[in-house]
DNA sequence: CTAGTTGCAAAGAGTTTGCATGGCG
DNA sequence: CGCCATGCAAACTCTTTGCAACTAG
């Protein structure tokens, strides 16, 4: 959608890749981003129309009231699970034959077809649980 | 939490036991309830107190702007993940063999501990397929 | 040049809060 | 009767939009 590549759309996407996989809010973007200068309108602008083209994802954690724009840097992310760690925020794929046997396994017992690309799964990572 | 059973209240729980499993917003809430008689601020806090004392899921679906909240009307939750449709926005209760079997699969091969309370895996159910 | 993009400020929508009144127990 | 909950309106936050100025191609 977008046309042209202006020093604020290069700014936001290149802080997008720098932090693929991390659950941002809008202000964050804007504040990390206040050096380069770009206006929080600019933002919202740009994040929706990723969120169009389908390279983001627009999420809210259970409990909390924040809004949550989330770059997935993954080329085969049409044929893998989702899962974020509720510790420390961080996006998980989940391996292509893990999903497709879950997938599988739901479409046979219960009749419903999962969604992959809205679908994440929510629990705490190794690393986190390793912290305690 | 709630000390007083007030009118606004009873006839709260009363409309989400009756819509139980459905995705409700909470001026869709109030509009339901304007002959009752209760104001949309009594409708937030009391939908926040339950969402805290856990009875009541807040969601947003994605692509969406809009909040839901949901009363989750199931005595066995702790035990099984919850499927949601896109299409018609019903709540499914995946039946605890099946997810035990993916919660341990997960575990087992990506490390991962869901939360089950907090997860929500959306698709399309079978009523709805059939529909086209 | 010319259309897409930006910044600003104002408008909107949804949600929260302060305070006086009212009603449950 | 005392305290919690309600209603109202104002306050807040997040997000969207109108418009003139700017700039990438």
């Amino acid at each position: 959608m977008p046309k042209y590549m202006t020093k604020q759309r290069k700014a936001l996407l290149g802080y997008l890749a720098e932090h693929a996989d991390e659950e941002l809010s809008a202000r964050e973007i804007e504040k990390a981003l206040q050096s380069e200068g770009i206006s929080i309108s600019a933002v919202y602008r740009n994040l929706s129309a990723l969120e169009q083209e389908g390279k983001i994802r627009r999420l809210t954690k259970s409990g909390s009231r924040e809004v949550f724009y989330q770059y997935t840097d993954c080329s085969s992310c049409r044929d893998c699970l989702h899962l974020s760690c509720e510790k420390c925020g961080k996006t998980y794929h989940m391996s292509v034959p893990g999903a497709e046997l879950l997938v599988s396994n739901l479409a046979q017992s219960d009749e419903f077809e999962i969604d992959k690309a809205n679908t994440v799964l929510y629990g705490v990572c190794r690393d986190c649980r390793k912290r305690g």
